[in-house]
DNA sequence: ACAGCACGTAAGCTGTCACTTACGGTAAGT
DNA sequence: ACTTACCGTAAGTGACAGCTTACGTGCTGT
């Protein structure tokens, strides 16, 4: 599990920026170098690189060569352990749950 | 549609600390009262009390009176939103990349 | 070989956000 | 009624993160 749990950068710490997202969005519509995002975005095409480079780190996107360009694109290892962090939480809070709602109707039985 | 696309805080935004993701692991757990958590954490109680603040406007959390305490658990709300928003976007990145394969296959064809 | 393009990196600045201490408000116990 | 416990809010401070400009590198075409 290479990708156990977290990247070098966690992918919920990559995605808690909304520029970030915004970039997530225009790169799961099309795949596109860095000048082209840049240049459908209110910031600067350096700002984009780093931003790019959070989310190559957290395991969310890709960097492909084509020529001087670098072709990024979505990659689906980050988001699957981010839904599966979701999920496995989830899972454990739907138990959870249970166990609380059987300690407390003790003392409490509406409807 | 009442959670549409983003609550009063976007949830993402919310999960993007490393801190509220603590907070949130611990209540998946068990629902518990402000001090509870903030006894596990290295925080401050009021720390803890702003940053249930902060899940709970994203939906994530949700907030419930008994006697003086407070005790806060999970909202499955929230989380539904941050599983739909990444299952759209990788369909949609599932179908941008079959289109990109076809643009670029004409003049690349790996076996 | 040289000019031009696409991109990453470095350095510096600024705003935001997480944290603290101090305070006020509500509920339970004596 | 008074004290104690649990909690939210306000105000202030410090650090981090995102942005910009400037610069260096590698690829493309003439």
């Amino acid at each position: 599990m290479a990708y156990g749990q977290t990247a070098k950068r966690d992918a919920f710490d990559a995605l808690g920026d909304s520029t970030r997202r915004l970039i997530f969005e225009r790169l799961a519509v099309r795949p596109a170098p860095v000048g082209v995002l840049a240049a459908t975005l209110p910031i600067s095409r350096p700002a984009v690189s780093q931003h790019l480079r959070v989310l190559k780190e957290a395991g969310l996107v890709s960097e492909t060569a084509d020529g001087a360009r670098r072709i990024y694109q979505l990659d689906p290892r980050g988001i699957a352990v981010m839904r599966d962090w979701l999920d496995n939480h989830w899972a454990t809070a739907l138990g959870a749950f249970e166990t609380f709602v059987n300690d407390t109707q003790r003392k409490d039985d509406p409807e």
